[in-house]
DNA sequence: AATTTGACGACCG
DNA sequence: TCGGTCGCCAAAT
């Protein structure tokens, strides 16, 4: 079967999902640029795809917005691991991580 | 094969 | 701060 994906940019991009530490996200571009392949568009559509399994809801867009479809289900798990929120937003300036800085 | 859509981002007014 | 527009990249229709 020809993979939809290649396995080493799938198995990448949630391996820096799960290096997000508790309390803080990471957007998709800052994944996207982590891994060194594609977009944005690229990393959202591994996550859709093989997001389960890994803690989905500390990657969040650019503006803080958080996944679509799941934005509750995602401010509630981060306002729970002590993330700054600002609304229904989350507060990028101070929660946002940086992969390369472990 | 062409157009639209999508777990996006940056720029502009 | 908010909304509209364009660019990006692969899958779905």
């Amino acid at each position: 079967m020809a993979a939809v994906f290649d396995e080493a940019y799938v198995e990448a991009v949630l391996a820096a999902v799960e290096r997000i530490p508790p309390g803080q996200v990471a957007s998709y571009g800052d994944l996207a640029e982590y891994v060194g392949i594609g977009g944005p568009r690229l990393v959202g559509r591994v996550m859709s795809t093989h997001g389960a399994g890994v803690p989905w809801w500390r990657v969040v867009r650019a503006d803080g917005r958080p996944v679509r479809g799941l934005e509750q289900s995602a401010l509630d798990r981060l306002q729970h691991e002590g993330c700054v929120l600002r609304g229904d937003r989350v507060d990028m300036s101070r929660s946002r991580w940086r992969p390369s800085l472990s």
